[in-house]
DNA sequence: AGCACA
């Protein structure tokens, strides 16, 4: 077997400065020679503890699928150069620190990311297990970072969430939610709030007309309609999140005498209402 | 899908 060293460790390199402007302002990394069922997991722990490392995107293109094995034994290697161009992507609080897209046809499509028989790696289990430490840990080996999962498992993490991309993706962009903060139950992403967005309103929806259905519910506080040069949307907020849910759940998909479009559509909102 | 008020 050939020796060719497959990589080298990060820190015989230069330091790099990191944030702005490597050549071009370019700071984004273009990574080809990835086989076809590597992991956008992988990729994450390639770079997660870099200096000024943000987050990555992977993109399946559908070319050069020859089933290469992604292990720092074969003689498979990576090719890293600057982008063309930064990543457009802005990381928006909350989000996942990577994203997949998916170009290839469904026929290729047999690696699916979650699926069963992908979860657990020993790599992610550490890092998932250390989340609210995630830099704290610089005397470690970094010898887990290619191994992509081919040590025994050591063990105690039954408490780990694998994120689920859900069914209704109608997207082929999927955000996969890691190391997040916000472990608490979300419903599609967002957090549970005692206020309420409601939108889908008819253009002569009135305060009075939804206050008077909304004053219904235990717990109704206050009630704030704004047209926005568009349709009105409407926020209605509740003394306990547990109220708010009910009443969305009570009130989802109902009419109003306003309504054109059909019902009311309601979710939790992002902020709670200012106290006023 | 559309999320303001301070």
């Amino acid at each position: 077997m050939a020796h060719q060293q497959p990589y080298e460790p990060y820190y015989l390199h230069q330091p790099v400065e990191y944030g702005f402007s490597d050549r071009n302002g370019i700071n984004t990394l273009f990574v080809s020679g990835l086989p076809d069922d590597v992991k956008a997991r992988e990729i994450h722990n390639l770079f997660r503890r870099r200096p000024g490392f943000d987050s990555c995107q992977l993109k399946y293109t559908g070319r050069g699928n020859q089933g290469v094995k992604f292990d720092p034994q074969t003689s498979s290697v990576l090719h890293i150069e600057l982008a063309r161009s930064n990543s457009r992507r802005k990381r928006k609080p909350g989000s996942g620190a990577y994203v997949v897209i998916d170009k290839r046809t469904k026929a290729a499509d047999d690696t699916q990311e979650n699926s069963s028989d992908d979860e657990a790696l020993p790599c992610e289990l550490d890092f998932m297990t250390h989340k609210h430490k995630p830099f704290a840990r610089s005397g470690e080996s970094e010898s887990d970072e290619l191994s992509g999962g081919n040590k025994p498992d050591s063990g105690g993490n039954a408490d780990l969430i694998i994120p689920q991309s859900g069914e209704t993706v109608g997207d082929s962009e999927h955000a996969v939610a890691t190391e997040n903060e916000h472990t608490e139950k979300t419903v599609d992403g967002v957090s549970p709030c005692s206020t309420l967005f409601i939108a889908n309103l008819g253009p002569n929806c009135t305060e009075d007309e939804m206050k008077q259905v909304l004053s219904q519910y235990p717990g109704f506080k206050a009630l704030k309609v704004r047209a926005r040069g568009g349709m009105p949307v409407a926020f209605a907020d509740f003394e306990e999140i547990e109220q708010a849910t009910k009443a969305m759940e009570a009130l989802q998909g109902s009419w109003l005498q306003s309504s054109d479009r059909g019902g009311m559509h309601i979710e939790y909102a992002r902020s709670k209402m200012r106290k006023s």
